[in-house]
DNA sequence: CAGGATCCCCCAAGATACTG
DNA sequence: CAGTATCTTGGGGGATCCTG
């Protein structure tokens, strides 16, 4: 599989197809926002639920459901101490940090071509302002 | 910048959230579902219109849309030839093939990691229905 | 063939309130 | 503190029809 071409060949199409929707499944997973964004902030080391909250600016539905999600995924173990207060600790498993390299480069990416995009998107607004 | 911990820190804590943010904004673009299949198919060449369509069983409507943006981005070319009928030719920019590396990257991850995500699913939806 | 214009539906995700 | 439960809404995205 190449990740290039994907359509369906002579040699095994529903295969194809199959492995096509498996990547679009997992891609779904990883190019959520907030997977994303907690993947990155917890490859900084581990953090506990309200830290993640108030790091990420995100709803405490949406962190509960994420989370758990990456937990299922064995991204992210969650580690509970009975303690009052209660405390739980959220840290990358080995996949989690295998997953967060890649993870990385992209946002090394976005970081390096920031200003690159917004003068492409500038361009192309005033190109649209000055039609021909 | 990190990537890592990226909370305010005493130092430059405006700026860091600023660029939070705009990560936040390009991983929003870059993390669309289909503006990351879109790259990854016209990484393998330049396409038609329709074939891209057909190729990822994608809407006329949602196609449009998203071709627009990464032409806006600045990440796709959009050549019109004005023969009858008309033909329009897609293909990656030079800052397009630079992103598509990362996306590679990750799709390889995918790819390398699809049968290890299904086990620690399975895992713990097992253990979800032995709650102990 | 390449796309614009419309209508419409559904659910992802925010806000709020409550609990162990 | 670390969540769950419930309600509500915006807009993402599909379907359909139309044009140059």
């Amino acid at each position: 599989m190449t990740l290039g071409y994907m359509e369906d060949t002579a040699a095994h199409p529903a295969q194809d197809a199959a492995q096509c929707q498996r990547i679009k499944d997992v891609l779904a997973r990883v190019g959520d926002r907030w997977s994303v964004m907690i993947v990155i902030t917890l490859d900084g080391g581990t953090m506990r639920f309200n830290e993640l909250k108030r790091h990420l600016g995100i709803t405490q539905r949406m962190l509960s459901l994420t989370l758990k999600e990456l937990e299922r995924d064995g991204l992210i173990s969650r580690t509970y101490h009975p303690t009052i207060p209660p405390k739980v600790e959220y840290a990358l498993t080995p996949l989690g940090k295998s997953f967060s390299e890649p993870v990385r480069s992209i946002g090394r990416w976005a970081i390096d071509n920031l200003t690159n995009i917004d003068v492409c998107r500038q361009r192309y607004d005033a190109a649209a302002d000055t039609p021909d």
